[in-house]
DNA sequence: GCCATAACCGACCTCTTCGGTAGGATTTAG
DNA sequence: CTAAATCCTACCGAAGAGGTCGGTTATGGC
């Protein structure tokens, strides 16, 4: 597997986030239940995403979760990040500050590194997909696909 | 990281018996030389490669293995398959016999899968990324810019 | 002021995988 | 026969995954 459920269910998180339409801000027992995600583990991804700055938080009764931005500006590289740590296809790829990618074996007086072109290509396709989805793509893409669910079950009934 | 030290290791074993021209085989003790990676380690990964018919072996003094088809026919999505196993973003995402991925979720009398969509993605871009390149290429690639480093060290001395 | 609600925080626990080692059995060229 | 090589199985320490638990803090409603 590429990625742990981590990111599977914050990214659940985030579209049950998304959902909601008003400001007020949504408990994790409530998207707990809706998803049927265990809370505990729940809290500890929440944390990763609110020091990302991707939610914030209100505590107290009637507390909870809700976007830091619209939806529309939250992309999934970000989220994802948030949640699983750098995305590179290899512990030796590392990004610097100015340049992108480096590959740690280069600094070896050995011959170049066989495999940079591959990774290379690998890192460029899963930034693009993730970078080029955004949150509202998800959250209507999910809420579609369950309304036409419930087209066909009232059909069926 | 996307995946772990036994897809670079893997295919830098392939690419080193992409380097040897004739039809000799080549032993492993070799490869573990010239890369500088453990042999018992690259045991494991070999027998991989050759349960998935991507190298072929010759048992014996002056045995090893080579390639068990031209480089240019090897596409590196069959090779880091063979090492890391099925290639897939997510737990919930599998191979059907006829049609492409299904996500697990979908059975369920719940609402739709809310990252299929991304997740879709994030595959599409992965596997391009493999199935476009080939050995052949990483090969070249890597011997190219062995020359170049050459060539770079020669002018310096 | 109390209390229920909910965010916060850190310790712990089990299980699997990773990366690697060890020891042996088997095959083959010289 | 022997050295060189593939082959095979078992093991092992460290790390991460996927949670659980208990407790602390903040806040709205009565």
């Amino acid at each position: 597997m590429l990625f742990s459920t981590k990111a599977e269910y914050g990214v659940r998180l985030m579209v049950e986030l998304g959902r909601q339409p008003g400001s007020q801000p949504v408990s994790l027992g409530s998207v707990a239940e809706a998803e049927r995600l265990p809370l505990s583990y729940l809290e500890h991804l929440v944390a990763k995403l609110r020091k990302a700055g991707l939610v914030t938080s209100t505590r107290g009764a009637h507390g909870g979760y809700r976007l830091a931005k619209p939806a529309e500006e939250i992309t999934m590289d970000a989220v994802v990040e948030a949640l699983e740590g750098q995305i590179a296809p290899m512990e030796c790829f590392h990004d610097t500050p100015e340049g992108k990618v480096l590959c740690s074996h280069e600094s070896d007086g050995d011959h170049a590194c066989s495999t940079k072109l591959l990774w290379m290509r690998v890192q460029g396709g899963v930034s693009k997909a993730l970078a080029g989805t955004t949150l509202a793509e998800l959250v209507e893409f999910s809420t579609k696909s369950e309304s036409t669910r419930r087209a066909v079950i009232g059909s069926a009934a």
